[in-house]
DNA sequence: ATGAAAGCGCTAACAT
DNA sequence: ATGTTAGCGCTTTCAT
């Protein structure tokens, strides 16, 4: 019997069951080439003593840690729990721990990149939604392991995304569509520069734009952090224009809800006056009505998870192998035709309204 | 010069500064028995070939694997999102890595208790709000490394939480004191058995009520899982109440958020006929201006890494210390004193339709 | 089918 | 202050 306070080893099993440690490795992994007695017996032994192998002491020799590190932005916003809850799903049934390395500030992320902590604890590393600079990239191109890049394109590497342009270029459409030609884009504050979505989405905007032959206005462009306060000033921005918009895409579902609360709270009618379009899909978009591009977050997650399995598993995978998953507009409440050139007052929003063609 | 498709070990780093192994390692550990010469050799060497330390070969002498694990029911709720922010600062700080295990069914839920894969494999295991059996608590008692349960209160074993039934007794108060007498409870679905607090809010939601000298009312008790179809369900039972409740507190924002959602749409006014309050201070509670009863979620993380660090660093810690942290009420738009003592009729009324006095 | 032995990359005595 | 040596708990030849 192993003392008290350690944790039993292959040794110990070994001796409950009366065969070698070899035998022990071989049976644990599996290996066909075990007696069904020997096999029995070291099944036993190993769940009397509820012996756990230790990965630290099969890394040592096989190479392998069996983890997969996530490297993200932060662990608390919407998309990036989505994404967490499908790789975790995927790589638990192969077997593979997932452990989370996440850097909030511009001196958490140079240090990330300096020291590299995966280097030798992952047999991965997936990247989720980073903006990264072409240094970082080339950092990451040495680190030794595969690296997947998640929720974002990245040439001549493996990467998992949607098609971002084409997504923000279809709900701008849809918004041109409904007869909007004063379309505002709200995007998240570039300044922490962690999210590459803004660019590509901002993109998609303004191809659209130009399909339609609308003038690209930069006035129509406003960023906003995080925060009642700041979104209020970005909206507070649109709608002392000249010449407002009359449709409002967001980066995402979670600003486009912001701008939501901002807008009917100083009473303006949605969709009657002013339509809000967002991204994402979030859990809240369905109560809050709001139209939006879905985009398969848990399933990106999947696919990241199951890419970076393969390119561990199989070194004659494609190293750059990219996975596309598709979005949808899901129209719903907050988006209408334009308004006639009528009356826009401010009438607080009682009844749903929608303009009438 | 290393062959190229391996990383550097130490041997690599000593062989270039010209000093053994320990030197290399005494070096990287920060021991001050270094030479400031060798010191330097060392540090340059290590740099020049961007060596990182292998935390599996320290881990099999040392016995701490440097890292800490997280059993959580999910990496997608608001709450867990906050909790794992925290956790992470702290954890980063500390120099360990965090693993994540969730466990999203009943068949993972019994197979990681079945075989603890945190076992050896981490120096500390927290567990976020978790509503464990006797068995599983056992189970974990003998597992060999600090548990830390977070979020809910473990008897005699490290936890961090907030009171919860104190909170909830304060936030039926509240709404006692605004005058109502008929309070529902929504509580999540007790179905998965993954979460404690609804148990805790319960009780602390009837003790508030048995103060102030209200009835129990097991049909004010509801119980919803996500999805729209659920929440309205759930509320739809509250209406048709003979007596129908004039507040509903939510166990959870999301809860309260989606019972907000399907009052509204089904045109009764919050507050003027209902009054609503949640618990958490979801991000989005302010923008809905959802009475709340807040707690400090990400600071529930940061302290339930600081406890698992202490505990492993300073074996002499009390291994049942616990963390409490405080809540506190936000009363924001919707709650409201009670309508007089008019119709209560439960039509499904379009127009909001306060109490008059 | 099984065991003995070597060694993965590091740390921890023990020398010097 | 530094080098030498002996393992940590496994997997993997190589014998048998």
């Amino acid at each position: 019997m192993p003392p008290a306070q350690r944790h039993p080893t292959m040794a110990d099993v070994a001796e409950r069951a009366g065969v070698s440690v070899s035998t022990v490795s071989r049976t644990l992994r599996g290996l066909s080439t075990v007696s069904d007695e020997a096999r029995e017996r070291v099944e036993a032994a190993a769940r009397e003593l509820s012996f756990v192998i230790s990965r630290q002491a099969s890394s040592l020799v096989t190479g392998k840690t069996g983890t997969v590190a996530v490297l993200a932005p932060t662990l608390g916003s919407w998309f990036v729990g989505q994404v967490l809850r499908g790789l975790s799903e995927v790589l638990r049934d192969a077997g593979l721990d997932l452990v989370v390395y996440s850097v909030a500030d511009l001196a958490e992320r140079a240090a990330f990149f300096d020291r590299l902590p995966a280097r030798r604890n992952a047999d991965a590393l997936l990247v989720v939604s980073f903006d990264l600079t072409e240094a970082e990239f080339a950092r990451l191109d040495g680190l030794g392991v595969p690296v997947v890049y998640v929720s974002q394109h990245a040439p001549g590497r493996a990467s998992v995304y949607v098609e971002d342009v084409a997504a923000a270029r279809s709900g701008t459409r849809y918004l041109c569509g409904l007869g909007h030609r004063r379309i505002a884009f709200v995007r998240a504050s570039p300044g922490t520069g962690f999210t590459c979505s803004s660019r590509t989405r901002l993109f998609g905007y303004r191809e659209a734009l130009a399909e339609a032959q609308l003038p690209y206005d930069e006035d129509l462009v406003v960023a906003t952090s995080r925060g009642r306060r700041h979104t209020a000033e970005a909206v507070g921005r649109l709608l002392c224009l000249a010449d407002p918009p009359t449709a409002v895409f967001a980066e995402t579902d979670e600003i486009a809800m912001e701008v939501l609360w901002v807008l009917r709270s100083s009473g303006i009618d949605i969709p009657g006056r002013i339509s809000v379009l967002g991204f994402d899909d979030h859990d809240h978009a369905e109560w809050l009505d709001l139209t939006t591009i879905a985009q398969p977050a848990v399933e990106v997650g999947r696919a990241a998870g199951t890419l970076a399995h393969t390119l561990i598993d199989d070194p004659a995978t494609d190293p750059a192998r990219h996975v596309v998953l598709p979005t949808y507009l899901i129209p719903r409440g907050t988006t209408a035709p334009v308004p006639g050139p009528g009356p826009s007052d401010s009438a607080p929003s009682g009844e749903p309204d929608a303009g009438e063609a």
